[in-house]
RNA sequence: GGAGAGAUGGCUGAGUGGUCGAAAGCGCUCCCCUGCUAAGGGAGUAUAGGAGCUAAUCUUAUCGAGGGUUCGAAUCCCUCUCUCUCCGCCA
């Protein structure tokens, strides 16, 4: 959600900058239409509340009369009983009113920062820079699949037969890997980053996902499992459980940041990608990823969104892995975010960049839904929010198989890993 | 799943129909006093909205959530959620 107060001040402003994002939405009607029925309810609200307050008044002068000499108060009564039925009928508008409003408001996206490049797909993100060595190869590199298929240990079909498309069962070794992965990662972030490690709900129900902007949604388009008899559904990044520990809650100066990590399973139902990625574990109904959550003072979360991308960062160089950091544009950055920039690892197989971690500042977007705030004076202010992968691991694993692969298709187990696979070194081809 | 008990401010904890936004204690802030320390005294201390000169001040809502009864609800009634205890089940 969006200021209101700056909704009332500058219509234009939040229009144009909505625009930006180029959705097919009419934002100029959807932000007038908001302004008439804000204008409306408050009004209405106002004069409720001064019904209210005539009524509060005559309750308490009735309550004096009664407690002195035995005064007939029948006409008072009668007097507050009409008002009564008139604050009734003010507030059942007042509440309409309200419900209609929301049902704007909450599906607008987070005010983009001035310095997000303008752009029409991800076509316009701008690579920042490039890290790591590209390796050579006098060989054609294998993707993770072919890999897979040497190894016999990555189990599509079998996934396929017991689920269906978009999911894998991963063996030996390559498990082995992929847990050590997460391991490491987890470990980075907790131990050296300052991070609190968290064990986090994977199904939450509907308020949770309203909160971090997941819901409403434009369009019907679900983008997460649900069990819609219990209100709950699959998480489809922790992101949402992190966040949702702030929820509600006054924090005092001292106390930020709160730096939050997890290492979770995500769900995605992958609805709008057919046909996309359909090849190998790149795009999943369910992985596996360490996130990184951080509440922060709304005066540094630019500069805490930064050192964000640095611990994720972090990561692939301990990895050695090649990757590019990528500011996403106008039109790819997310709902609810108001800057954002991807690290894409550089994958042989594909011989493309592809991303791996996001991190976002949503600013005080999801802080104003979950009414999280900083104690301040003379006012109390909403945070910031802040999220990222550090990084995606099952794309790490990917990633891993197919920059360390050799012309046979044996894999090297990078450094930081092998304490975390009792010192091996190689994974052979059987 | 069954039975019972509970949910009050930063915390503990009073409060069963009227000046209760809420006693008391703790904590915190400011001031005073005491040559340090320890102790003591005084004042203040919830959140969100609206009106107002971004003032003083006034006002509305909020005692788990949502409804209801009433002139008036923390207090009575209903529904839900959550927590705790016991039983069952389970990892």
């Amino acid at each position: 959600m969006i200021d209101p107060a700056l909704l009332r001040e500058d219509p234009d402003r939040v229009v144009a900058n909505f625009a930006q994002r180029g959705l097919a939405v009419d934002f100029r009607k959807q932000v007038a239409e908001f302004a008439d029925l804000d204008k409306q309810l408050r009004k209405l609200n106002k004069q409720e509340e001064d019904l209210r307050a005539s009524r509060n008044q005559l309750s308490r002068q009735i309550g004096e009369m009664m407690h002195g000499s035995k005064q007939d108060t029948g006409q008072l009564q009668q007097h507050a009983s009409k008002i009564g039925e008139q604050i009734e009928n003010l507030h059942q508008d007042v509440v309409e009113l309200k419900a209609a409003a929301q049902a704007i408001c909450y599906h607008w996206p987070n005010l983009l920062h001035d310095e997000v490049p303008p752009g029409k797909s991800e076509q316009d993100n701008k690579v920042l820079r490039k890290e790591g060595k590209l390796p050579k190869y006098d060989f054609d590199a294998r993707d993770h699949v072919e890999l897979g298929k040497i190894h016999s240990l990555l189990d599509f079909d079998s996934a396929g037969v017991m689920a269906k498309a978009r999911f894998v069962v991963i063996m030996d070794t390559f498990a082995r890997l992929h847990r050590a992965l997460g391991q490491f990662m987890l470990d980075m972030h907790v131990k050296q980053h300052g991070y609190h490690e968290c064990n986090v709900p994977l199904l939450v129900n509907t308020k949770a996902l309203t909160h971090t902007g997941q819901l409403p949604k434009f369009a019907s388009d679900d983008e997460f499992f649900s069990a819609k008899s219990d209100d709950l559904h699959l998480i489809p990044t922790a992101e949402v459980s992190l966040v949702n520990i702030a929820a509600g809650r006054l924090f005092s100066e001292e106390e930020l940041p709160l730096k939050l990590a997890a290492h979770s399973l995500c769900f995605r139902r992958e609805a709008g990608s057919y046909g996309k990625d359909t090849r190998g574990m790149l795009r999943q109904h369910q992985f596996e990823k360490v996130e990184l959550v951080q509440i922060v003072h709304p005066d540094h979360s630019y500069s805490a969104w930064e050192k964000l991308i640095a611990d994720a960062e972090r990561i692939l160089q301990k990895l050695r892995l090649p990757y590019q950091v990528v500011e996403l544009c106008a039109a790819d950055v997310g709902h609810a975010a108001a800057r954002t920039v991807d690290l894409e690892v550089w994958l042989p197989g594909q011989n493309s960049y592809r991303e791996i971690s996001s991190c976002s500042n949503d600013t005080d977007y999801q802080a104003r839904r979950m009414k999280t705030s900083l104690r301040s004076k003379p006012k109390n202010r909403l945070v910031h929010t802040l999220n990222g992968s550090g990084v995606a691991v099952g794309r790490a694993l990917i990633a891993v198989l197919e920059n360390y692969q050799d012309a046979q298709g044996n894999i090297a187990i990078p450094e930081v890993l092998q304490p975390y696979m009792d010192g091996l070194t190689r994974i052979e081809i059987p």
